[in-house]
DNA sequence: GGCTTTA
DNA sequence: TAAAGCCAACGCTCA
DNA sequence: TGAGCG
């Protein structure tokens, strides 16, 4: 693949775009390139944009490479195109945290950020160097209000990764009592995010509280879990995050690329994967076998978008205010 | 990656 | 003219 | 009050 421009159409409207740089080696180990990278985003363009399309996206650019500097990157540049979707939300409101009395006021200056709606927009972000794509947990329309509740399954350095399976299966047995169901995905790197999709109803606040009760009584009755935010307390244990379900924060996304050797993406799971006999490395997913399974297995994570689980039997059980 | 600011 | 800078920052927990 | 966390 080559520079030079190119011209996507959506709605009739045209969206030129031109990308650069394409032959410049970002994963230096396996001699991929930019444009291998363009070529799996546009390949996976059609189940990755329904669950792209109106979220506020924070992107994790690396413009060199794996190995060449990175940045984050909130508010949309300056320079990108005119049709890029955007959206201007304030950066600090209340996450609905009961505390009341307190500041909460619009502490921050609003940031614009980038979303997509179509490949031309996917593609842009890539051209950027923009590797990760994490989107928020709520949507532009209603961003104090996740549409998921996520947790993060983290091993320690060097931990099995048959503990981390193991603790999914838990979690998703304790959520099938509570008539939940979740769905996990490969982070692409070493751990698991496991999604319960659920409808915009209840503040991050109530969805995380709700979520670290459970947490909770995972890490209680195994005691390789643990949700001690200081790393040195962790010790050899698997830390199950509930930390993400706050606003502004970010999670990689289902089918994003992950800057790390091999090129690995965040890859969804059949259950036979989780509870096979033989042990899944969640190495295997890349952007050179991803398209391809893609085309077997179709998006597993697609019920993501369609359904909304009731969290009202877990938040009776957890005392919250429903 | 691309723009702006500094040396 | 070339190099260097810039591109996040939420809100909580524990000490 | 601040350092650490993701």
């Amino acid at each position: 693949m080559t520079g030079g421009g190119i011209v996507a159409s959506a709605n009739g409207e045209a969206k030129p775009l031109t990308l650069s740089n394409t032959d410049k080696i970002f994963w230096p180990q396996q001699g991929y390139t930019k444009g291998d990278l363009l070529m799996y985003y546009a390949a996976m363009a059609p189940v990755l944009l329904p669950h792209l399309r109106g979220y506020p996206l924070v992107l994790v650019r690396y413009p060199d490479g794996i190995e060449g500097k990175f940045f984050y990157q909130k508010q949309a540049p300056d320079h990108r195109p005119s049709w890029l979707p955007t959206v201007t939300i304030p950066s600090s409101g209340s996450d609905g945290t009961a505390g009341e009395g307190k500041k909460s006021a619009s502490s921050g200056r609003a940031i614009t950020y980038c979303m997509v709606n179509d490949e031309a927009d996917l593609l842009w972000l890539i051209n950027a160097g923009c590797i990760e794509v994490h989107p928020w947990l709520s949507m532009a329309a209603d961003p104090d209000k996740p549409t998921a509740m996520v947790f993060d399954l983290d091993p320690a350095p060097g931990q099995d990764f048959r503990v981390v399976i193991e603790v999914a299966l838990c979690l998703q047995a304790a959520l099938k009592t509570l008539g939940l169901k979740g769905y996990v995905k490969t982070s692409g790197a070493s751990g698991l995010h496991l999604f319960v999709p659920i409808a915009p109803l209840y503040p991050y606040a109530v969805v995380r509280e709700a979520a670290v009760v459970l947490a909770q009584m995972i890490a209680e009755v195994d005691s390789r879990v643990t949700l001690e935010r200081h790393v040195e307390e962790r010790g050899q244990r698997l830390y199950l995050d509930c930390w993400q379900m706050a606003r502004a924060k970010t999670l990689a996304s289902v089918y994003s690329v992950r800057p790390v050797p091999g090129a690995t993406v965040s890859t969804p799971l059949l259950a036979e994967e989780l509870s096979g006999e033989n042990l899944l490395d969640p190495r295997q997913f890349t952007i050179k076998n991803l398209p391809d399974r893609v085309a077997q297995v179709g998006d597993l994570f697609a019920p993501v978008l369609q359904e909304k689980n009731d969290l009202r039997p877990l938040l009776s059980l957890t005392g919250a205010q429903g």
